[in-house]
DNA sequence: TGCCGTCTGTGAGTTTGTCACCGAGCCAGA
DNA sequence: TCTGGCTCGGTGACAAACTCACAGACGGCA
């Protein structure tokens, strides 16, 4: 059993095509910390991955960042194909945020198979609307929400199932687009609430259904 | 000589490609003030604009509104066929900005000439590139440009060749997805130093240099 | 132990967003 | 012509967010 079974979206291919995608694509394995696609980086497969989450993101000329979404395992990593053809210039870029495995598959191959396949090309598609429309999640969050309600958001959202996050208030800053002495005001609130406990490099989630009712207005 | 050449990237698909597409297509004109797409519509047809420009926003439940992009004549409305597709909510609509006339290609020949032909597959990933870049400029403005800065390019680019533009303050709010009073604010300021002149709808452009100073920061 | 780089805290000032309200211009109908 | 209603713009007070400058705290390492 091939890995493209673990694909939504790839699974219902014809075997054939499975095949020809397994066959003719690469497995390749990338440690934490590299940076998969980057302004002026001339990238010519299309990324799926495996394993491990890699996470996108904008850096303005000033050196502010801003967090745009995350590619997970089981998605493909189609921005960069769009910022190939990008005539004018843009600044996004991906990191690997844990070692991932990922399957790379060539220009030439996507091309054939978006040839070949409706169901390869409703993949590709899908793909491009996903990120869209975190995009547009992005925007919405940035013109219309406050800052408080968007911390406590992603501190649950980064936090998952478990309590405490290793985090510095600097990277918080950077998945909210903003800047870290607001981060850190916004926190000292929050502990002052009883609802997160802080240590250097960490914060511990106490009362999330307080975090859950801010994060819901 | 058929409206497939007026685009580029079709314009060298080969012929019989291009029959294909003007022949299984139909010319539409839609007035002013039409909603192309929106959150729940039902597109079943890829719109390429051949006149007329078409104004893309996003609507918070608030009220709030941001201009997103433009899609000029020679482009097309590509979002609405990735945000079909979109398995979330958004809150993107189209409107038309003057009349317009446009070709509605059905989905079946999307899907057929997407197959079929290269370049036509080209030309709608570029098109796509072309709409996440803006979404990209949108974001990074948001996030890390000041307000007086983007309203002065908003202007100048809004104005074009003209001197005056006929709008409100509310309008340029929505361009830049900022409060009205901002926009009252800043434009008082330009005014009082000569950069602008106001008159109820409309700004006229005094100072382009000066603007153009701003801008550029 | 002492040094250095990273992380966090904080105050002051500026910019931006929100709210409430008012007045001026414009238009249509009496 | 008057008048009421609507849109547009102006304003003050306040809250939220960003910037800047700097200081202290912590941790790893020589």
């Amino acid at each position: 059993m091939g890995w493209s079974e673990r694909f939504e979206g790839l699974a219902s291919l014809p075997k054939e095509i499975r095949d020809e995608l397994e066959t003719r694509s690469q497995v390749m394995d990338v440690p934490e910390g590299t940076t998969v696609f980057a302004p002026g980086m001339h990238a010519d497969n299309l990324l799926l991955l495996l394993s491990g989450t890699v996470r996108v993101q904008q850096v303005s000329e000033s050196g502010r960042e801003i967090v745009l979404y995350r590619v997970e395992a089981g998605e493909s990593c189609v921005m960069t194909t769009a910022c190939l053809i990008a005539h004018e210039d843009y600044a996004a870029e991906g990191i690997t945020e844990t070692a991932c495995r990922a399957v790379a598959i060539p220009r030439k191959v996507f091309d054939d198979l978006a040839a070949k396949s409706d169901a390869f090309r409703q993949f590709v598609f899908s793909s491009y609307a996903r990120r869209i429309t975190d995009l547009f999640g992005v925007i919405e969050a940035l013109a219309f929400q406050r800052v408080d309600i968007r911390l406590a958001q992603r501190l649950l959202k980064l936090a998952g199932a478990a309590d405490t996050l290793d985090t510095t208030h600097q990277k918080l800053a950077t998945e909210l687009g903003t800047a870290r002495e607001v981060v850190s005001r916004q926190l000292r609130e929050f502990q002052r609430r009883g609802w997160v406990e802080q240590n250097r490099g960490s914060v511990t989630l106490i009362d999330r259904a307080a975090l859950e009712a801010l994060a819901a207005e």
